[in-house]
DNA sequence: GCGGGTTTGTGACAAAAGTTACACAGCAGG
DNA sequence: CCTGCTGTGTAACTTTTGTCACAAACCCGC
């Protein structure tokens, strides 16, 4: 019974962000897979993890990182409801480590796909097909995206590139964001952010408050 | 008769260097599918270019670069026979335009796969599907390689992991590279990879001369 | 061997980013 | 209201990278 009550809720939860799943495909990832939870924080993995099963996020928001061995971490992208990470479907697929680190931004769900399951939906369900094609495609992109940041912008170019991103993903011009996770996401110093930040409130592109930077661009 | 033999050379190709592929695809590509023949130097695609077809390379080697909007570019990785350039694959599924520019550095050959093939390669060859699935895999790791080094290192130990790139792919110590198109790959300037490796020559890391850098570690 | 190209070496300087050190403002809890 | 913590502002300095200017070395064809 509480096993019922689990796949009534995974096959709603997918039905309202995948909705271009066909309905046997929701029915047969409601019968095989298991929705978990994180607290806002929490890492849904960690580097030099193996993963065990693919991560459909279907509720709340996740942060992307590289991270190099002296444990310094870089901001890549975030992941919403609806979206999928690539490299743990990459990974999945050969019993990889991973080479980045998940972190959710807010209490969030996501729905464990086991790996055993994957050629079976890949060859059995054309939307599954699709999506998994689509999610490649969408995370190269925005990773080569990450390159032109790092490669061909300076810092307050970049920093201008995060807060726009920042906005669009919360859907506010107000950011609960204070300069020092900036410059970790960036890998760089908190002062270097706050004198370009300082530079922008002077051109007018931002109003700068304790916790919240407003955009205004 | 000449699409005969054409179609003889491109069986033999492939059979050399996809292996791995069923006879049944190897027939089907042979059948649907056109070898292309590139100089050295020449641009395999350009930015902003549509696709039709998926490359594979059958022969020779091919830079992939990501330009910006002033014509820099940046190198980020490199192809061989047997590779297929993820790119061409992702964005061929959905028309879409290329980001990135790619430039033979030898003699080339790529078989190009129409992407009205692809649906049915996908579907009906197994070992298609595989292959497929690996290149994306593998050309993601080696981008999230490229976004290590532009975000947590410094410009002496990308040019070291340059050479050691460059020394693998040639199967050479001896490196036929002048400096300038060092600094052009990397999106930095003469001057400084100059300066850079004069210290790794002072350090007994290279030996430099007129057009070729000798690695020693 | 003599120009004229290309490639490399180098010094001086400028700009960008990172580091150190410290002051101070804002807020929360006692 | 005081205390202490967290977050921000800022000056001074170092390091790294990029730029400018020019010299020297090398290579090739004549």
């Amino acid at each position: 019974m509480g096993i019922m009550i689990q796949h009534s809720g995974v096959q709603q939860l997918l039905e309202s962000h995948f909705g271009q799943f066909e309905p046997e495909l929701i029915s047969k990832l409601a019968e095989h897979c298991v929705i978990r939870d994180f607290e806002a924080d929490q890492q849904l993995m960690r580097p030099g993890q193996y993963f065990k099963s693919t991560m459909l996020i279907v509720e709340g928001g996740v942060k992307i990182y590289r991270e190099d061995q002296d444990g310094n971490e870089f901001f890549m992208y975030q992941l919403g409801a609806g979206d999928a990470c690539a490299l743990s479907m990459i990974c999945a697929t050969r019993k990889e480590q991973s080479q980045i680190s998940a972190k959710a931004i807010e209490p969030s769900k996501a729905l464990l796909v086991p790996i055993a399951l994957m050629d079976e939906l890949m060859t059995g369900y054309k939307t599954w097909y699709y999506f998994v094609l689509e999610t490649y495609r969408s995370r190269f992109e925005e990773l080569l995206e990450v390159v032109d940041n790092i490669a061909f912008k300076s810092m307050d170019e970049r920093i201008e590139f995060y807060l726009k991103n920042q906005r669009k993903l919360s859907h506010s011009d107000e950011l609960a964001l204070t300069h020092q996770q900036i410059a970790t996401d960036m890998n760089s110093s908190r002062e270097v952010v706050s004198r370009l930040l300082k530079k922008m409130e002077q051109r007018g592109m931002v109003r700068l408050g304790r916790n919240t930077i407003t955009v205004l661009f």
